[in-house]
DNA sequence: TATTATACTGTACATATATTCAGTATTTTT
DNA sequence: AAAAATACTGAATATATGTACAGTATAATA
């Protein structure tokens, strides 16, 4: 996959806010008047790199045949979440290696939102309902109070805990 | 919303298959060969029949200008589970008046699929990491094995059990 | 019973659209 | 320094496509 260039990304964009817009992909004519081009060949050219480089599929022949290539670059699959290890050594990061794999799931799912999913090892926190393997979906936040669940380092263990200002006597919220 | 017809049905799946499958709307000629029709006219007419009673909307002049109607009683929101209360008395129904809201998550969430969501009361499976107010998968099957955790029915009581074909004199899967 | 809706075939045509060719200019790569 | 990629304008054209018109037939509705 070659790199984008900043103004193919704006047809990219453009693409896609008029599929979502509309429920059907734009013409030649269509991009040129949302990005302001004079000529049909400046979207055509455009679309012909975007396909090039594999942002997009353009059926021959067809009107607005254009799809978005399901793309990991690309917020196409914005609901896919990295399932991450939790190693007892070593902070968890979102690296390409400690990503077991990812999991189709609306943010929404979650009140609050996530920002990852996180494989239990150990039944250390059973009484909070998390047993061995569950997957926990953390949120990245500063905001903690005492009795929320959080992922804690302390020296090079990583584990689950209730959070208690009082008890623990050092608290890094892990650097995810 | 006016009713549709089977023609018109087939119609509308046609669309969103289409869709699903190339990622722009059909034509009417795309239509008519996928349908077996042999006239253009074939397709327009279901067209118009389908927005006249709202199940999709026509960009006018538009070539593939169809797109579909987010509309309840099709299956676009493809993603959105019931969550139905697990009430003690009297078997859970997926009747609308038991559903207490309904969840966006896609079906491959859990491995092997699931129809509903079940709202847990009581701590009878604490030890499944089965807390109260906990959302259960739920999946309609009659393949179940001892030590399956299911949805029983004893009497009028409603409950989340292990199951042993041993141990149980009566074991009704739940009629959901 | 008349009317409307459904469900088609078949033909025809205006136009929406993709696509090519001819230029110009700037930037990046070789 | 030459070649290739990027980023456009502008005009021309073949065709993909929507859409109207003319029919036929059956079922549902008023």
């Amino acid at each position: 996959m070659k790199e984008i260039t900043s103004q193919q990304q704006r047809v990219l964009d453009c693409i896609q806010i008029y599929l979502n817009k509309t429920g059907f992909p734009p013409t030649r004519a269509d991009i040129c008047k949302k990005l302001g081009f004079k000529s049909p060949n400046s979207a055509e050219t455009h679309l012909r790199a975007l396909e090039k480089k594999g942002f997009i599929n353009i059926e021959s022949g067809t009107s607005r045949g254009i799809s978005i290539v399901n793309n990991e670059n690309y917020i196409n699959n914005e609901n896919e979440y990295p399932v991450i290890g939790l190693v007892a050594a070593g902070s968890p990061t979102l690296a390409e290696e400690n990503i077991e794999k990812t999991i189709n799931c609306p943010e929404s799912f979650f009140d609050s939102g996530f920002d990852y999913f996180l494989k239990v090892k150990g039944l250390s926190m059973k009484n909070a309902g998390i047993m061995e393997d569950d997957l926990i979906a953390v949120k990245k936040t500063n905001d903690i109070k005492n009795g929320d669940i959080v992922i804690a380092r302390i020296a090079d263990e990583v584990t689950v805990k209730f959070f208690n200002r009082n008890c623990l006597t050092t608290t890094i919220p892990a650097q995810l």
